[in-house]
DNA sequence: GCGATTGTTTATCGCCTGATTACTAATTAA
DNA sequence: TTAATTAGTAATCAGGCGATAAACAATCGC
């Protein structure tokens, strides 16, 4: 049907890249691709995109899936580790600082709508790679910054922090992520400049801190003191 | 196998539903299967659920997209609205017992695995009901929250409330929210009472707001009553 | 140059999807 | 009882899906 058979007409479109090009530039736009339309775009939509023909993209990855998992493994992993851990522990500094260095940093990375969006279809699919997502957040991150917090106020290290104390952190990350949702994915405008509303929002989480677990004992007591 | 026909082999299938409660358990059983499935999901397997046939819905709704926006009105506009107004506003109580309050009670309402789930998929569709919903709570709730506030510390409260104001109170209401998200979506073990999370996160963000816009002491933070 | 290799496309398969039509059978009114 | 109405089903359509096989064409070793 084409206008195939009489000049040879060699197709604008075939490049030929290096097999290691081609698929490192699958898997980005395919990033881009499914952050968008869910995972449940079609494989000829991203191959249009990609400007190849779909056959193509399976002989780079076996099926769909892996191509997935691809996607996850470059969005979860590649951006992560960048020595969030020393930074939050680094005790010749002042913990507030440390806490607005690493959230800024942070919040660089994830405060992107690709990575937003596959992180929420991930968490809507109940894929392993999210809980293991979560459970990073809460052991390298949040119990780390209890720690500090613990070790700020005085208090014994040493022990794991109390589901209440983790709680609350989890309330104050949950706060600054979701201003990225809002952000980037509600298209909601932004009220204000990312690094103030990190200052204010680690004002509240550190007096907040203070005074719920500041009192004497280290035992869960209901905060009493009234001020003025 | 109604006790009717004796011999006819009726199917048991055959229901015959008035078309008032047909259309109802459709939309109250469609709700529960889209949130879990995604919108993605099919009529077959939703018909399959209702124990009726496919064809059957089409007779109910023009189209499945008709089908979803009905699920979408049922799940934003029927549960809300229930006087959260009148209770945040209610300035013969404390600020914080009516926040508490008003927190309880919302946080039953949309801590709900299929109210959730459907919150996040037409967050990431970009539909307009969602933001929507957004605004809603901006004006509705937060600025409300924050004229209280404000009138609580003594600051003029018929001006708006500051974009800083206004994103440390989304900050609190988003780190509520995303404990629901991760208790109710992400399977993560809820790690302690929910109301004494709204207590402790209402300390932080009423500290926080204190020290960030105004003198502490002016503020009357935790409740009147002291729990042994 | 030439053949071998391999990146890329064309054509297609089987399956599933949303939606429609024509039929069946339960209910209602006379 | 009987005829009209309508809830519900069986059968099917056109189109889209992921995936495969075979044909084509660009590159590389020689």
């Amino acid at each position: 049907m084409r206008t195939k058979a009489p000049r040879r007409r060699t197709r604008a479109k075939q490049k030929r890249l290096s097999p290691d090009d081609r698929r490192k530039e699958f898997v980005v736009k395919a990033t881009e691709f499914f952050s968008e339309e869910g995972f449940g775009g079609g494989t000829r939509d991203l191959a249009r995109r990609l400007g190849v023909t779909q056959p193509l993209l399976y002989r780079y990855f076996p099926s769909k899936d892996d191509l997935i998992k691809e996607v996850y493994r470059t969005v979860y992993l590649e951006p992560l580790d960048t020595g969030w851990e020393k930074l939050l522990t680094d005790r010749s500094r002042p913990i507030r600082d440390r806490l607005q260095e690493f959230y800024n940093a942070y919040t660089n990375v994830i405060f992107d709508r690709k990575w937003l969006r596959i992180y929420l279809y991930s968490g809507l699919k109940g894929l392993d790679i999210n809980r293991w997502y979560v459970d990073m957040v809460r052991d390298k991150i949040l119990s780390r910054i209890i720690r500090e917090c613990r070790h700020e106020a005085g208090f014994p290290v040493q022990s794991r922090p109390s589901a209440a104390e983790l709680e609350l952190a989890w309330v104050f990350h949950g706060g600054i992520f979701y201003y990225g949702v809002r952000k980037f994915i509600y298209g909601s405008p932004a009220l204000e400049d990312k690094e103030q509303m990190i200052s204010d929002a680690l004002d509240a989480f550190l007096t907040g801190y203070a005074r719920v677990f500041g009192a004497a004992s280290e035992l869960r007591l209901t905060p009493m003191k009234v001020v003025g």
